[in-house]
DNA sequence: CGATCTATTGACTAATTTCAACAAACGTGG
DNA sequence: CCACGTTTGTTGAAATTAGTCAATAGATCG
């Protein structure tokens, strides 16, 4: 790690909730105490039980983020990308990671380590109240996730994770609208919690009655998303 | 609802880990922002779709926090006892509740409303930081519910509730140590995500391997607490 | 262009749910 | 403090859903 030098227009901060309504000089105050890390695709960030050294910002790319049993079955949480943080518990006490995070693409994160973001939340206790709001609806999100993963069955499940890449990709439209998956079918699964079998029958499934026709390894045309969603 | 007058030993806020760090004028300070409200046994709290009016936190009794589909199935997210909050989201802009949450004892609660929480907050800063941390710990709890309900079998499971009732209720025994579900057969199975059968199959296969044993509705003896483990 | 990673498909297996009938435990009022 | 009604839990049989294993196919990238 060295301290945070990502290109100046796109400061580790710049973009990132919890930081950005700060002042330019506030900014370049906390940009000190930033430290910067590259992983290519496919390496890991940390592990369980590894000791967590602050609070990672993801900069640039994607990150995985799972459990994973005894067996080696994986549990995706979440991806991060750009702006997006792990690690708050560190900040508050010594801090072992549960999960693994592996990077899915080449990734730059910036650290901040707990003694320099007490002194921080210190100077800028709003920054406090920021990151409240992120972890208090990411922790929304991961509830949802547990609706999603318990309450719903497979096919509704599929749906949903297409209708919200539909809503980021192609807010507008209705029909024959295309996405591309943000990640492969086997990570896409991982998320949702079934295999990628399962996952690959279902949407050849959906091909076959009309509903959907796939393209490629990651395109997907919606007919209909209306439609689709019932 | 009324301004806070539950007993004195036992103010919504006093033990509070939000709260706990204020000095007694701060307390009293805040606690004229409070309100509270009892629910009967039974009854709803908020249900999806209500708006939430500010943070709720448990004073008294138990709260089942739960996620319910279409069918009428039920995934219960957390319970929530004493000193336990939930609605943070509320503190930062118009929030409707996704979850339901249900008095499953005779409950009282208090109410910070959002703009006096934000008041507070701005008098006293490190509230904002000592939210964080719950709702760290939280969402650390939520990940490992994920975790607990994709990657863990059905015995595991239980197992790993009965090992945490162990540890709240007998932490030093590692014998004959009777627990006492703190919820119902019925909403045990909820928690862990199946359904009351298949938890009862499961106890009573665990029974009949002298591994546990069962007494009334609530009571269990577990037999060897690091055997059970295996 | 070829190696490797990713996805598809089939046959089979296993785990859990569902429905239904019954049993036990609880707590409440007489 | 007991009887009764209600709530909670148990058990069986059948149905269902998704997972596993394995072989094959297709895409992608250097």
């Amino acid at each position: 790690m060295v301290a945070c030098n990502h290109q100046t227009d796109r400061l580790c901060l710049v973009h990132v909730p919890i930081f950005n309504h700060l002042t330019k000089e506030e900014m370049n105050y906390i940009n000190k105490h930033l430290q910067s890390a590259s992983y290519e695709k496919g390496s890991i960030i940390f592990m369980p039980e590894d000791q967590a050294q602050g609070l990672i910002v993801v900069n640039d790319g994607k990150v995985k983020l799972s459990k994973i049993n005894q067996d080696g079955k994986e549990q995706i949480l979440r991806i991060l990308t750009h702006t997006d943080s792990v690690g708050e518990l560190s900040l508050f006490k010594e801090y072992y990671y549960t999960s693994q995070a592996e990077a899915i693409t080449d990734v730059k994160v910036c650290l901040i380590r707990r003694n320099d973001m007490q002194d921080i939340i210190q100077a800028y206790p709003e920054i406090a109240r920021k990151l409240l709001e992120v972890v208090s609806e990411r922790l929304e999100d991961t509830e949802n996730h547990i609706e999603q993963l318990t309450l719903h069955n497979v096919e509704q499940r599929i749906i949903h994770a297409l209708v919200q890449f539909a809503k980021e990709q192609a807010p507008n439209k209705e029909t024959n609208l295309l996405i591309t998956l943000p990640l492969s079918k086997g990570n896409l699964a991982g998320l949702i919690g079934i295999t990628l079998e399962t996952l690959s029958r279902n949407l050849a499934l959906m091909e076959s009655q009309g509903r959907i026709q796939l393209e490629g390894q990651r395109k997907i045309i919606i007919k209909d998303i209306n439609q689709l969603k019932i």
